[in-house]
DNA sequence: TCTTGACTTGTACTGAGTCCATCGTAGGAT
DNA sequence: ATCCTACGATGGACTCAGTACAAGTCAAGA
């Protein structure tokens, strides 16, 4: 994660205890944690840290690309550090676990022209829903 | 939309004014409107219509699978009434608007098994993003 | 038409996120 | 090493979306 610290210090981003610390916290692969939780796990390392702080630095690191934001429940939004790794998600509709999945195919070939009604289409987002082996039936 | 009426009455509904307004409200296909809107457009057709009704009969209609929730902006959530169309969307990022669209190919069958970690799946969710020709630089 | 339990209402409440005036400090300048 | 200052942090008030619930209303079966 260090080298994320060097790439926002590369983007003139000043270092502080309190965007270092988020940014540990969203250290990993496989982490989905909600703007709350986030904080939690920063304030364990930096009591003092407020809400607002942490959600500006998540806020900067979406738009720096560093981090996606996912909303899979309609629910609060969750931030998924794994931003360099494009990648879908595949939740679980009874706990709502969330893991990373890497379907093959490219979905935004199987938007046909005519089904685009002129946009320029960049993105695509696929979430697969399903029970997991601890809440199958 | 008046079958969608004859089926809930069948489903045991006890079929009210209220009822009846939101259903006339979602009527029509191409229609993603927030529960708010919604309750905006009943009212003008019964003005003491309140927003804890619109919300009941919006998660009522969900859950007998009459509607479907998308939210594709982290914001509120939109109730989309094409349900027995099976569809995905299509978002500007600029203005918000929402395309219904019909991709080729099947997403499902894109998850190989060993990216299933044993769950059962069965929805896919897939929201392909972009600019709409007015929004477009 | 009566009855009754399902439905509706309004208000209070929660949860997630934003705004903003004020204070603190990282890091370049000296 | 110290000073400056613009960028960042703070916390409390606020908004927006949605939920809870006690009390009143009414659709539809007897």
């Amino acid at each position: 994660m260090s080298d994320l610290l060097e790439r926002l210090r590369g983007r003139g981003w000043r270092l502080t205890s309190q965007r270092r610390v988020v940014a540990e916290v969203l250290d990993g692969d496989h982490v989905h944690l909600t703007a709350d939780e986030v904080h939690a796990r920063a304030a364990a390392r930096l009591p003092e840290i407020s809400r607002a702080t942490v959600y500006n630095t998540l806020g900067e690191l979406v738009s720096l690309g560093e981090v996606t934001e996912v909303s899979t429940d309609g629910r609060a939004k969750r931030y998924d550090p794994n931003g360099h790794h494009p990648h879908h998600h595949l939740v679980c509709s009874g706990c709502g676990t969330i893991r990373d999945v890497r379907p093959s195919g490219n979905p935004l070939a199987d938007l046909p022209d005519d089904e685009r009604f002129g946009f320029t289409v960049s993105e695509v987002e696929v979430t697969y829903r399903g029970l997991c082996p601890n809440c199958a039936p």
